[in-house]
DNA sequence: TTGGCTAAGTCTGTCAAGCAGACTTATCCT
DNA sequence: AGGATAAGTCTGCTTGACAGACTTAGCCAA
């Protein structure tokens, strides 16, 4: 193949934990769902007139995410109303805030807006503007240059080519 | 629509950073691409190898990944090969570490493999594992549930439904 | 100077998924 | 009985994913 080969070509991404965590969250539209939710906005016919997912797919993604345990329904009624199901991050749900505001930090870098961020992640307590931070068990806080992804005790080795 | 509305309800969702960000990774493959490139490995054919994402897709993912100034085309030669291209991230691909990070550490959390994580961040110099923590800028790290996410100063009103 | 080798693609036909819009269901109230 | 509503399902069209075959561009050896 190649005269300098990275040392992770030896190693299979078939139990890849990015490649597992996308079996779950890996669609446009399913971070649509999330970002609803994580908004406060948790019934279908609010999460489609907002986002603009199509019924049909709406309705896969929420049945994918109640399976994979990230969501669950929950009922409700409204006065004069019969009741219905709306839809609530369980606590894996819950958990996946780091990743969107993650997403969000980047994209308030890079992709700016005129007018400032749209959406903004704040602690309730205190009111201030929370982002994520990378920190090491040592206490050190890298910069993502100094950060490496590597082979950990579960990963397996590739078949051979 | 219903009595308990959300107040996120009165906002668009057209110029949410979310969707933006999502905009530009929001699909499966791309995420293997940017693993890819985390773990070192940077050529198409090593690339495809490893991830078995189908050719065309790959190339129409880094083609997209270029033009979104996520990575860059670099120039390699292998001794008795002509000169070709392979793949890095640029500054802005490097700092979607913490997204990438979150990612694995709740797929660590969440679907664990026998054997412990396949891959592991660490930090360069002292060998560390590294994680994510949220943090609000009074200096608090506060739980998923202590946080919201708020509009913004550039949150658009949403038209008349 | 021709022909083989290689990495990095492009091309082609098939098939699954996304999608818009119409229709259905299950209750509640009048 | 009839109308209202939220939460879906159903139908047919179109787009994208996909596997596998083919092409390209330079380097080398004969």
């Amino acid at each position: 193949m190649s005269t300098r080969v990275p040392e992770a070509m030896a190693f299979s991404t078939q139990n890849c934990t990015i490649s597992r965590t996308m079996e779950i969250l890996g669609d446009k539209w399913t971070f649509h769902v999330l970002r609803e939710l994580f908004v406060g906005v948790r019934r279908f016919e609010d999460i489609r007139t907002r986002s603009g997912i199509p019924r049909q797919v709406l309705t896969d993604r929420l049945a994918a995410l109640i399976e994979r345990g990230v969501l669950r329904r929950h009922p409700y009624r409204e006065p004069g109303q019969r009741e219905r199901y709306e839809y609530r991050l369980t606590q894996a749900g819950l958990d996946l805030y780091p990743v969107l505001v993650a997403m969000i930090q980047w994209g308030d870098q890079y992709l700016p807006t005129e007018g400032g961020p749209p959406i903004e992640p704040r602690h309730r307590d205190c009111g201030e503007h929370v982002s994520v931070v990378l920190r090491c068990e040592a206490g050190h806080e890298p910069e993502p240059r100094q950060v490496a992804i590597l082979a950990g005790p579960g990963a397996l080795l590739r078949e051979a080519s």
